[in-house]
DNA sequence: GATGAATGAGCGTTCATTCAT
DNA sequence: AATGAATGAACGCTCATTCAT
């Protein structure tokens, strides 16, 4: 059923390098470590990969994957645009701090060293994009006079919480602030200056 | 009265570690590269720095200086809260573009790599922080019930700042985006945002 | 009837080693990369040749077929026995460079990596060695008290043939010297010193 | 004295990789091997060679300045053209039989792994040939039209020397041939030939 | 204050080979 | 007859760091 076949090393390598990814972070990590986690000699790794970077890719897009499948799904949940831009934001947030791992490798890292990272792939990335620009155009449509307007504007409620997410990722967030009331406010924040721009319009 | 001798090497040093950092990014930065660009021995750097911690640590306090001086700057600048508000934000992103090196070692890396990082340079970072919670606060005095309330909201400007700054310098920022533009409208989103908390209190 | 049953994997491993060895010569020859060119997979060329070296040896032994089948067809072609002779230098240059790929694991590898080359084989590798020595005495009869002598002479005849395959293959040949006419003169001088032997011995 | 300074490692790889040369041939040669032999760390040859191909052109290097101050030597020895020429190769044989290790670095091997190999070395190489095409075009003046002509007969002699000296290092030469004479046959073959070239002429 | 020498650990990667199926 | 899975050893090379001078 699965497109390739699965002989448990290839889940067991992504699955460890998931968990050297949140313990170590990516510049510790290492095909030999990998194989350490794993219990395997490194040249099995290679037998499943045929490179480091294609292990990262590999788990970018799983990762990418994933966060598509929560839009999707959050997508379909009823209510007003607003409504589903906020909880869009709010399963963005949930999402990251819940796979520190993935977030880290799909959002923060350089893209030099990622540079071949295939078209296709990135392709694959940018889905998720597209439908935040679609929330943000249709919970004010009247406002922006284009979809390219639009996309700006998602993109900046996508620099808000991404912020957000990669603060708290990088333990940059000051120790007396409340994590879930900053989150919060972050939102309420994004989809408020949404919100106002409908009477703004007029 | 300089708190530490400077022997010309170790300022050259940070510099060339600086120019090396943007040229090449954090992962390629190592003592010997440094060394060759400055064009001494990797001992003589041990003679000035007791680590490569303590070096990037040298490095990233100067960033947190060179930014703090600039905060203090543009508090200086006359003007209602709303408009120094708009100024730091607008200088932050300034500062984070202008010196990308700075500004990944500063707010992008990873804290566990760091984790040695003194106390005391760590209250200097905060400064900074600092300055912006008290804008925010002042931009909208009745709406806090206190400065633990301002405070998270001026993590919250943060958050979208540091989101644009992060974006732009790891390269995410979708090629259809205008930059300019994309900043504009952050830098708006933020200080909208905050000056709508007005009406909101009464 | 044949000595080895061919399923045809064999004959294709052979096919596709040759022409690796031409493309990326024997120190990048790699059982991983034959069976990538082959379309197989590792272990099935380990069903046809227990080794590497048994592969290696089998085309060694291939070209030294090829090489004597080239050595009987030229000794069929009616001459003089100088002629004869200079018809073999000839032939041997032109074997050595159509085939660089056979000539190089045949005459300018290293012996001990081929340590345990199975002494048949180079019973069957020295074949062609006596053709020339038979020529030689041949071309000379008077001159050489013994086949021993003839012997001798025969291999300083091919060294200078292989002198000059190696030169050309190793690319150690000067740039301004024309190649062709380098050939002829080598062969010529071969040739020119057997025949002058003649009055020598007079 | 020495235009570097020498601190014993450096010798002492060179000899090393020398020994490990003549035991192992090239192909066997590694960092790791040679760091063994040495008794010290691998890092440590780093210390002195920035490449393994530098090791290895340091060594070649070597090996022609050895093989020109031979040649140099023997050009000044008293005797006719003929002589000197004769004296010329044998000394060649004699290098090449006694130095088989750089032997097989200058003259055996394959140009592409030596690619990179600098241009002022090459040159360093090349000196040795014109001494021999100098002395082919001495020992028979009337008979070139040019040097253009003597040199390719000087890459002929060298082609005959070159042939005895890699056939025997590749432990090629059959067993039953006696390599004094064998040796000694080839050299008068080669001298014999340009000498016959002189009544040619008229 | 500065350096040359040295090192052990680690990196990504490739290799020939084995073995159960 | 053929293969997928796995491995240990080796490869060239870079690293941060130490230490005697």
């Amino acid at each position: 059923m699965q497109p390739w076949t699965d002989t448990g090393l290839r889940t067991a390598t992504l699955e460890a390098t998931r968990t050297l990814l949140v313990r170590d972070s990516y510049e510790n990590l290492s095909m030999r470590r990998i194989a350490r986690a794993v219990g395997c000699s490194v040249s099995s790794i290679y037998e499943h990969f045929t490179n480091k970077d294609q292990l990262v890719h590999a788990l970018i897009d799983e990762g990418f994957q994933r966060w598509y499948d929560v839009v999707v799904e959050s997508a379909a949940v009823p209510g007003t645009p607003l409504e589903r831009l906020e909880l869009h934001c709010r399963r963005y947030v949930e999402f990251g701090l819940a796979n520190p791992e993935f977030y880290e490798i799909m959002y923060m890292h350089h893209l030099p060293s990622l540079e071949r990272y295939p078209r296709e792939l990135f392709r694959r990335a940018s889905r998720s994009m597209d439908v935040l620009s679609a929330l943000v155009h249709e919970a004010a449509p009247e406002v922006f006079r284009g979809a390219a307007e639009a996309r700006i504007h998602a993109h900046v409620v996508w620099a808000i919480i991404h912020g957000v997410v990669s603060t708290i990722i990088a333990e940059r967030l000051d120790t007396r602030i409340d994590k879930a009331a900053y989150v919060d406010s972050s939102i309420q924040f994004a989809v408020d200056a949404i919100r106002r721009m409908e009477p703004a319009g007029v």
